[in-house]
This record gives structure tokens, sequence and C-alpha cells, in this order.
DNA sequence: CCGTATCCGTAGGGATACTG
DNA sequence: CAGTATCCCTACGGATACGG
């Protein structure tokens, strides 16, 4: 566990990258459909085309995310989640939940440890 | 949901870090008992001093970890999960078990993938 | 024993400009 | 429309040395 070679490790890795869990979260929202490249930019504020490139390229390669493109002029690419994809949504989504529950606790800690090391 | 402050992210910020999330279970194993700093660097292989130092400040901080020295000569420091930090290990285990049953089916799709591309 | 301070290499990721 | 290429800045994190 937690070797070099950890699964777990492997796996933080990907989704630690700053846009990697909003992908999946965006892309479960839309499941079974799909979404094209500027739906996914137009639902996760703040991405660049570069990063959301990367992000999708990475995603595909795991075999999360399905690519399809349309060739038509100029072509339209869609991306859905794959059926593995899917599943890592749920672990996914009890991060989030946890998160949205406790962080306001987290900055609390954070504002009383600070303001406590001020002295 | 996913702005700036958006909670989620602050959290993935926190755990994508790399050694967080093993402190976190290293500690849930070892609850409801303390780890000295020197037990935690065995039971977390490869780990710097430094970062060692450096994530627990940080879990600290966030009060997900409880600090307790021995004010012995030389001083015993005492490491355990608080209440939120044991409650945060719930969504982690459930990622870890996430991690180990489809990180090979992962891997294969890496090396799938880039073999397709080398054509 | 339990840290902190410093130096430094590397990789993540933003801005911008360019292509099929 | 959906990318790729380039530049560059910063923060993570390893190695090492030092302090209470």
């Amino acid at each position: 566990m937690f070797q070099p070679q950890c699964p777990t490790r492997h796996l933080l890795d990907r989704i630690g990258t700053k846009w990697t869990s909003m992908a999946v979260k965006v892309l479960a929202e839309a499941a079974p459909g799909e979404l094209r490249f500027s739906q996914l930019r137009q639902r996760m504020p703040g991405i660049s085309q570069k990063m959301l490139s990367v992000t999708l390229r990475s995603l595909v390669r795991d075999g999360l995310v399905a690519r399809r493109v349309e060739p038509t002029v100029p072509p339209r690419v869609f991306y859905r989640l794959t059926a593995l994809g899917l599943s890592l949504d749920a672990p996914l989504a009890a991060l989030r939940t946890w998160a949205e529950e406790h962080m306001p606790e987290i900055e609390r800690n954070n504002h009383a440890h600070d303001a406590q090391e001020a002295d």
C-alpha cells in the first residue's frame, strides 16, 4: 500500500490535477448524454482551452471518457463518460458532499489557527 | 459550484498533495490511538522529514489532526485524527477501494491507447 | 527526537498565438 | 470549432544542513 506503484497514489495524481474531477462531475451530470468541447468549456468556468484539451486527453487515455468526432466542417467533437468514468463519479460525489459539509469548519479552523500564532 | 471559492476545489488542493491522504489513512488505522512523528515516518515509506512536517502542519491547521507534545527531553510529539479527520477517512476509503479495483483497468487502457497512437 | 531553513529541479498550469 | 505550440511563472516537493 502506498508503494511507488500504489493504485491510490496514481489515482490521486490524476484527480488531484486541477480540472479532472470537475470534468468528471460535469460529464456525469450530462450522462448518458454527450457534451461538446465548447459545452464543457462553458460548464467549467475559468478553464483555458489548453487545460481542457490536456485534461480530456488524459481522461480519454485512462478510458474514463470516450471521444467521438463528427467529420463535418468544421468538426464537432463529443465527449461522454464511459462506464468506468461513471463508476468513479460515485466516490467523487461522496468527497464533494464531505467537502460541502465540512469545508466551512475547516475554514474556521484555519482562521482560528492563524489568529493563534499571531500572538 | 467549482467557483474559485468552491469547497471541493479547496479540498482537492489539500488531499491532492502527495502525502496528505496517506497520512490520514495511517492515522485512521491507528485511531483512536496516537502516533509519534517517527512512527508516522515509518508507516509512510519514502516521505522526507520535511514533507512529513509540512503535511502534518497543514492537517493540524485544518483541524483534521490534533498535536500533543510531551515536554520531556527530548520531546515526544503525538498526532491523532480529530473527529473531523476521521469523518474524512470514510470518503477517502471509498476512493481507495475504487482505485484498487479499477487502476489495473486504467493501466491497461493507458497501454492500449499508447500502442494505438504508435501506429 | 522533532523539527526548521535553504537550495534547487521539475512539472502543473496560465496567456497567447497559430492551424486544419 | 476544436484543438496544438510556445513561453513563462510558480509551487510542490526532494536533499541537505542546522537548531532546541
